[in-house]
DNA sequence: CAATAACTCAATAGAATTATTGAATATAAC
DNA sequence: GTTATATTCAATAATTCTATTGAGTTATTG
């Protein structure tokens, strides 16, 4: 805690919050918290780890500037502290992307499809989307989409996708969203929707970049 | 090594990314290298710390994908491995900058004068050069200026502000920029430049930032 | 006012990170 | 070739981080 100069003392600052950013599942913890404020018990269910060990890196999320919690009767609910921090996890996210070879191949070595990668931007859904040439598939769980979802969206966990393929219009293009840009559901989605013969697409992102450029969260 | 889902191996990679960001000294270096390539040697003496540890820590920016290195001569060059680093850093900087009390404390705190804190934007700084109504400052160390800066701009490291104070112009507003947006150094002159009645202001971030918005680095 | 549920706290052992040291390697200069 | 310089490597001890466990808090429910 001692710290001579102002830059170091900075720094230390900055690295603090790169450090916290530093841990898969608190990574993790920010793709849930992106789609809304949740409980600590919530979240635990949902990282399928122990609520205390959530619990401690929440508190260090926060100690680092990333969340802020709140109580609500029994319930600690915590949400992302501003916009910035999910800007800061898509940087980073940018930067394994340009960067490790190791990320390339995991995307490309798990789906064997290799358009099913190509994304569609959000301008180019949104533009689709006025003239009702598309269908947006949440593929997200029931209970996450119950918590908050784009209007306008169908919900279509993966793990239904296969008993519901017969209710898609087989005409419209199908673009499919999930949590965040590297929510591999939507490439498994995506994936399987194109061997039944769907032009199926996944959007660039997920639903807090989509949410946040405009399209208000229905819930 | 063992990664069994894709996504958690996805998110391991995000996080090796962050945490190696997540270190005061590494920030330190990838500011310097935002300036331009360096060797291993001269970011060692910059930083004041033993070659060898500078070394290990350069090599564990490589493996995260932050840096890349090329051997000339007897020298091996390290540089940064895209622009998307730099964007990573200023990305983790605003969070800090946003969430962290601690921050605007260091600010603050340090520097007595407020206004000495407003920063001018690249786009207003754009403007008035046109017009040559501004004095542009680098107060950066000679080394560095000699090694890369932005055209037009004036040397003036910190260390001689105050005896080439009577070679300014005191009709001409002065814009002081530094290393980055966090380099205190600019933010130490202004407060200096205002204490004997000159109109200056900082930059609001530094060397690589205003190069890359189009202004060539002179060598 | 118990009983339960949600969460935090404290303590611990195991793992990973860090700085330091001195040896090893690669290149250039002589 | 020998020497000097720049960098990396390897080994170590000190520190920090992480997951786990069980006990302690706070709030709701009956």
């Amino acid at each position: 805690m001692s710290s001579p100069s102002p830059k170091l003392a900075l720094f230390e600052q900055f690295a603090l919050v790169a450090k916290t950013l530093g841990h898969p599942q608190r990574l993790e913890l920010i793709e849930q918290l992106g789609q809304g404020p949740r409980s600590v018990d919530l979240l635990a269910e949902k990282l399928g780890s122990p609520i205390a060990n959530v619990s401690q890196h929440l508190q260090s999320m926060r100690r680092a500037g990333l969340v802020a919690a709140e109580r609500q009767g029994k319930y600690v609910v915590y949400r992302l502290a501003d916009a910035s921090v999910l800007a800061a996890m898509q940087a980073i996210q940018r930067v394994a992307e340009n960067n490790l070879a190791e990320v390339d191949k995991i995307v490309r070595g798990y789906f064997d499809q290799r358009d099913s990668l190509e994304p569609i931007t959000r301008a180019e859904l949104s533009d689709r989307l006025r003239d009702d040439m598309v269908t947006v598939l949440d593929v997200r769980p029931a209970d996450e989409f119950a918590l908050g979802h784009v209007p306008g969206a169908l919900n279509v966990p993966l793990a239904e996708l296969d008993a519901r393929l017969a209710t898609l219009d087989p005409e419209k293009d199908i673009v499919a969203y999930c949590r965040g840009a590297y929510c591999v559901m939507s490439f498994e989605a995506v994936s399987r929707l194109r061997v039944q013969g769907f032009r199926a697409r996944r959007l660039e992102d997920g639903m807090p970049e989509w949410a946040a450029a405009g399209n208000a969260v229905a819930s």
